[in-house]
DNA sequence: AAATATTAATTGACACTTGAAGTACTTCTC
DNA sequence: GAGAAGTACTTCAAGTGTCAATTAATATTT
């Protein structure tokens, strides 16, 4: 840490700041990189548990949670803004998840550009008991961390989510 | 926090632990999708800037920065252990990279079942650019969080990190 | 009312990713 | 040293994702 105390006094400061910002660009890398490690290996862990138990995929699976919370259905463009994906990714998604009969489209009457996506009752059935499950995971994955740490780390993340957003 | 301190002894305890372990579990699950929320800005910023200024993805840059590290070449293997990706994900990304002139493909005396992976001398200037703007870019992201909670984040995701893996 | 602009969704081209199957080569074992 | 097993890489099909272009319907402007 301190190794090099004695310098002389005109070129301390500067070197000091130049070694803090170093060390503050190393630990922002180093922090995304962790970051992204641990995110990558849950959404694994998750994907290959829905490909196990439900022969289904994580994005069927979130739109289908976005379904679950608008029980009146929702806009292609609106399930689009929530999922974060592009439209076009959302058409591919609803294809597959309509095939399946676990979602239906609805034709709106006041605007015929205009679809309505629901969950089937079968989509309903199927969703939670994905969701029962889903939840079982997550907590597995993060048994032995402590409720300080969690809250923690909930707080700290709050934080950059609404810095980068 | 505290609101409910007053009740028959006889049910307090149980409550309380099926309390806990409810608020823990949506914890869990708060924390999960918070990471992930993070997580995919955070990528999707550096996705977009990697393809607006230098007109290539993540996986490719990902790939020439463990090359980088490599000097003496990688093994599509190799490879592929360190992206945690499959070997069919590495053979397709190190084709468009070949292609484009930034790696080469070098033939094992030894054992001609292996390809030696490496940057060419194209490939190492381009990454350097790339790497610096890279590392600017993320800076720029935690621009703002404070070393404390950016030191906070990294040992609280080791836990997690460690956990999980 | 006709021309123009905007909006909702789809389509097509390309890139990435996985998992399974296939090919070529090496090593192990009897 | 020949057959079996294992390793390194490629290929293929299916799903996910982006962007740009297109189609169809609605809104706005003149």
């Amino acid at each position: 840490m301190a190794k090099e105390k004695k310098k002389l006094r005109l070129v301390e400061p500067l070197a000091d700041a130049e070694t803090r910002i170093h060390d503050d660009h190393h630990l922002s890398v180093r922090l995304w990189l962790r970051m992204l490690a641990c995110t990558n290996r849950i959404e694994s862990v998750v994907r290959q548990n829905l490909q196990a138990r439900f022969t289904t995929t994580l994005p069927r699976f979130d739109l289908m949670a976005q379904l679950e919370r608008a029980p009146q259905g929702l806009r292609m463009s609106e399930l689009s803004q929530r999922m974060m994906v592009t439209g076009g990714n959302v058409t591919g998604i609803t294809d597959i998840l309509e095939k399946e009969g676990l979602v239906v489209r609805e034709v709106d009457t006041a605007d015929r550009r205009v679809f309505y996506v629901k969950l089937s009752a079968e989509g309903q059935r199927q969703f939670r008991r994905m969701a029962a499950e889903h939840e079982q995971w997550v907590i597995e994955l993060f048994e032995g961390i402590s409720v300080k740490h969690k809250n923690q780390l909930v707080e700290l993340l709050g934080e950059i989510k609404q810095h980068v957003q």
